[in-house]
DNA sequence: ATTATATATAGATAATTATCTATGTTTGGA
DNA sequence: TCCAAACATAGATAATTATCTATATATAAT
């Protein structure tokens, strides 16, 4: 037999034996038969062509060589149990790295969880990625990310989706606004304001023209600006009105009211996003767990809509 | 497959993979087929049950798990490294321990070979036994010594023996014996004197008893002492004759003179035995390929006999 | 687009390992 | 001197490994 073939498992044996002292206690200890164990040393003998042991009876005693083996062999599975701890950490999520993909909007409310995580977990590394909606679908068609956060989902046929958060669009408008201090709002009353939206492939835009089409209805004057806070700025300072979601705003926000518009809030919820193609490392899915665990500490009671679990159930049943 | 079932093997090819950067380049180094290194990387990467690279096609790129167990790989084989040298050494001859179990008598030679050979080979511990004859021989049944040097070798049904140097018995008397002077002496004219003999159980006591038997004469007055040492000074201080290794008196030897008795020298030969059914270790070996070929460095040229090479042959043609 | 190069997969096989049960053989005590 | 405990040996078998050849597939460079 080769050195090459040697296995951890037989060094395990052997150093089993020289601890106990004993074959038959050895083999107790790792629920083999005597004999097993009886062999194991003689094919490991046979491999270092060398003897280990003095006096095949009774007691035995180990040789210079087999001291030197058992030296080598305890550095060895010694240090492959490092190895191993190291993949146990990684298994339990608390260790490793992951990357999360966030629309514009969310980065308003998702640090208020990844900041406990990542004081919880410091040894994961975690790489956020923003960006609108048409940017992070990219972003999921080239598998970039292992997490995403969306209001609507992509194609479910490639991906699993849990809600975490109420997402409100809310119309929001300057504080001077002749309509501020209204109880209600209808939608006519308005249609002809000016009003500030996102680009094109922007979530929020895209969910309130949807929504404007189901009331039949069309704006006639818009204005385009590419950030939820330029929006927030542009309405504070009297250039129109505004589609937000209710998270940009701050909880105190003097110079600027929620108008009551019929219809509103537009409800919609974030949700976490996985695809089922692709391996989500340990890490991710032990955010996942934090987040269905921590929800509840980490953001306003208001918003929760705690569905996370949900994945887990969804990627436990899949296959392997 | 489980991770005890790992082999040195597959560490190795880990780490040329990774070494190289590529498994074509792994598989040309290792005198592999591509096919087979690619299935051991996936059989690695299950035993691991994590993924090691990025990337299945062209180059790829470590994950941090494939890292950690790189570095793993290579403080493992590295270790397992230093213990074949161990072992390689003790192969040479250049580590381990023997003993060697000597007759009183070599006790006066011996140390010109031992002494060299220790400077040479300071790694090898070495053991001396010194007995005589009837000591060395309990000790050769009990089997407890790697090297016997015996004038006589016991049965060779059970040894090995090579000859490697003359031992002539020679006959001495103090300086102012009266046949100090004679050109030659004949045993008649002596065998009235006092002989100081060595114990029964000794060689050289043995031989000349055995030789004189062989001339039909018998020795009237005996004087039993146990050393050597103290032989020649009660020779030199007038207490009789006696027969003694050459090997005894130092090159000088006031006092002392050598009796040209008819048959004198008795010839013998010290030789080197060791037992057919018991491993020799390599430092013992090493010790006597040393002997073979400098024999001729460490001893004077008038009692060489080296046919220490002869043991090695012997040895080689036996049966595994 | 084509081609050359690198990697992956499939299928096969001889060698080796890991393990058992049953049975000898030593050896230290009662 | 005889026994019990510890160790060794033999023979068997299922699982696993190590390795090949032949073939498919992906990537990068013309």
């Amino acid at each position: 037999m080769n050195l090459r073939h040697l296995t951890f498992r037989l060094l395990e044996v052997y150093v089993t034996v020289v601890k106990t002292g004993s074959v038959t206690a050895a083999a107790r200890q790792l629920h083999l038969t005597q004999p097993t164990v009886s062999q194991q040393l003689k094919r490991l003998a046979e491999t270092v062509a060398e003897p280990l042991f003095l006096s095949q009876g009774g007691r035995f005693e180990l040789t210079d060589t087999g001291r030197e083996l058992y030296r080598t062999a305890l550095d060895v599975t010694g240090r492959f149990a490092d190895f191993q701890d190291y993949l146990a950490e990684l298994r339990g999520g608390q260790r490793g790295r992951f990357s999360i993909a966030l629309v514009n909007t969310a980065q308003y409310v998702l640090p208020k969880l990844l900041g406990p995580y990542s004081r919880a977990f410091p040894d994961v590394d975690l790489t956020v990625e923003i960006g609108n909606r048409q940017q992070l679908l990219e972003r999921f068609e080239r598998q970039l990310d292992d997490i995403y956060v969306f209001s609507h989902p992509p194609s479910l046929e490639q991906a699993h989706a849990a809600r975490f958060l109420r997402n409100p669009l809310v119309m929001i408008a300057p504080e001077q606004h002749p309509l501020a201090r209204e109880r209600e709002v209808r939608l006519d009353d308005i249609l002809q304001e000016r009003l500030l939206l996102r680009e094109p492939g922007s979530a929020t835009r895209m969910l309130f023209e949807s929504w404007l089409q189901g009331q039949g209805a069309q704006w006639s004057h818009g204005l385009q600006m590419a950030s939820n806070g330029a929006i927030r700025v542009g309405v504070e300072s009297g250039m129109g009105l505004a589609v937000v979601s209710r998270h940009v705003l701050p909880s105190m926000h003097p110079g600027i009211v929620i108008l009551p518009v019929q219809g509103f809030p537009i409800e919609s919820h974030w949700h976490f996003i996985i695809r089922r193609d692709r391996r989500l490392p340990h890490a991710a899915r032990g955010f996942l767990e934090y987040a269905a665990g921590s929800l509840e500490q980490c953001l306003p009671a208001e918003y929760l809509c705690n569905e996370v679990s949900e994945l887990f159930s969804q990627t436990m049943a899949e296959p392997e």
